[in-house]
DNA sequence: AGCAATTGCTAACGGTGTTAACTTTCGAGG
DNA sequence: CCTCGAAAGTTAACACCGTTAGCAATTGCT
């Protein structure tokens, strides 16, 4: 072990990130053109002028490529997401995180095949499951909004829990409470946390999932009123609210 | 056309309508068993002892037999839930209600692979259009929902929606209420019921698809909490909760 | 220059949905 | 009772899929 592993970032190296995004690329425009089912090696391979089998240099198998594709949308989301916050002001966390449940939406109605897949995973299984890049990306993703509810509640006026929390919930709580940056928070914020991010992402895949279509020809203002009671239990100031 | 479209109900229609429920039988096993991926034609016919072609007697392709495995499971799912309505006084419609939603979480939470198969269908737009089997039943399963928002309604005291309606919403929701039995609801109270469902569908689908696994072992105290909640704004009277 | 890693290929295996053409079975009408 | 036709199932085949093995070519480092 000498000089490979060290060549910090030979054009080799970046050529073959390249070849790594290209076939990313490539399986989304499946995706997105074909649905989930079109998103498939051979496709993928005949799209990009070469063979199936080549793609094994790249990835380890179709399940890898996938992962890796999810793992991307994660990003990708985190992303837009941290970009909708960074376009408010950082004084009014109220506000940013209601522009930032908007944009979680839009993206998801934008991208309703991204967002299937990165909500209804394949097999399951695979995304909680620590160590693997998706579960690192949709942390990276989930962050976004739970930075700013801690912002919030450094402002105070978070509701309590409405009953004491359940010992046996401390444990794992105490671990969501590592991922989060800055001073520690108590675990009932932690609490509240969770239940509205809960019923944020439940909101958005009922009316991305085409569960509303229904009953609602355009089901925004059913999401808005979502976002009013979100922030209310998060005590952000009502004036941040209605753009 | 004289004798055999009107026999009724032949031996031979018997035999054939019980090859139709083993295939679906035999799908869901696999389903459950060996994930969706393994829902297959030929294993299908494999495990049954015939081959692949056969199943074309009774399904029209692998979307077809798909589909109707989906339909026969909102009928299991609306089943369930209307029993467990009918295990509880229909005098206490806010009791029915709570135990119906518990229900239809237990289902879910149950059977995940199947609800990942009605909540995630493969390519979408196959199940809003009307005339499909799977469209009358998700509106069996969900009829049994919001018949008894319904006669919580009647009860009174279902809060009024925080703003007025939108005019081009009323037209569908003119739609949803001619599905509802017994007399006309305002289409303020429709509005409620629609989004106490979608909040009631999407809380046990971010359960059901697993996440909140990142930060509770246990969700069922949330659960109860979002119950509170869609049970308070449907006016239903503090004493038919908690058991 | 030469060696070794990288990259891509072809060939092949088993599995999949689907169609076409054939056999077999069995029920009903004369 | 016999026939005839519909129904149910078969085999053969096609195109596609993931995956593996083995081979050729290219590239980059010493």
């Amino acid at each position: 072990m000498s000089s490979t592993t060290g060549a910090r970032t030979g054009r080799k190296h970046r050529v073959r990130e390249e070849a790594l995004a290209e076939i990313l690329r490539t399986g989304r425009r499946l995706l997105v053109e074909e649905g989930p089912g079109a998103v498939t090696l051979r496709a993928i391979a005949r799209e990009m002028g070469m063979t199936a089998p080549g793609l094994y240099r790249y990835y380890a198998g179709h399940r890898d490529l996938i992962q890796a594709l999810a793992s991307s949308l994660y990003d990708e989301l985190a992303t837009a997401l941290a970009e909708a916050r960074d376009r408010h002001p950082a004084g009014e966390p109220g506000r940013r995180l209601r522009e930032v449940c908007r944009e979680l939406r839009r993206w998801a109605l934008d991208h309703p095949r991204e967002f299937g897949l990165l909500f209804a995973k394949p097999d399951a299984d695979a995304d909680t499951t620590p160590g693997t890049a998706a579960h690192d990306s949709s942390w990276r993703f989930g962050g976004v909004v739970l930075d700013l509810m801690v912002q919030l509640w450094r402002n105070g006026g978070v509701q309590p829990p409405p009953t004491t929390l359940d010992p046996a919930w401390a444990a794992q709580l105490e671990e969501v409470r590592e991922h989060l940056s800055g001073e520690p928070v108590p675990l009932d914020g932690i609490y509240v946390f969770v239940a509205c991010w809960a019923r944020l992402y439940g909101a958005v895949a009922v009316e991305a999932f085409g569960h509303l279509d229904f009953a609602l020809t355009d089901p925004e203002p059913l999401f808005e009123h979502t976002l009013d009671d979100i922030l209310t239990a998060l005590g952000a100031t009502p004036d941040a609210n209605h753009r």
